[in-house]
DNA sequence: ACCTTGACGGCCA
DNA sequence: ATGGCCGCCAAGG
């Protein structure tokens, strides 16, 4: 993440990223790469991953709906079972092929774009 | 203190 | 299209 005069608590970074979560609607997904842009820390998608990697003890964070780049379940390891991921998108009308989601950037969602 | 490992992504061959 | 390299940076050994 970008450091400015103001240095930003790695916690405080998990936080904010878990809030950009909980605002995924349902049936859209986005990336580690748009959250970290819309948090302005462009170029630290992977932080975001280690944020997403702590959501599982926090409330109501829709973890399924965060891919990487490419529309691919890159975390899906995270979910207990292995299909996990898949099963909750596609309980949400998505299709998943090969860890891939089907017309991925029909479904994306832009924080940047879609938060104003 | 040093090295390795990631739920990443952009660039270039 | 595919794969390797390399910034990025927190954690863990």
């Amino acid at each position: 993440m970008r450091r400015g005069k103001i240095n930003i608590r790695r916690s405080d970074f998990y936080e904010m990223v878990w809030d950009v979560v909980r605002l995924i609607p349902p049936g859209r997904v986005t990336t580690y790469g748009h959250i970290a842009e819309y948090l302005g820390a462009k170029g630290s998608a992977r932080l975001v991953g280690y944020a997403m990697n702590a959501s599982h003890s926090q409330p109501d964070v829709p973890a399924h709906r965060v891919v990487n780049r490419k529309g691919l379940l890159t975390g899906k390891h995270h979910f207990g079972h292995p299909e996990r991921m898949q099963q909750l998108l596609e309980a949400e009308g998505l299709i998943v092929q090969n860890d891939q989601i089907v017309d991925f950037e029909k479904h994306l969602w832009v924080p940047s774009r879609e938060l104003r």
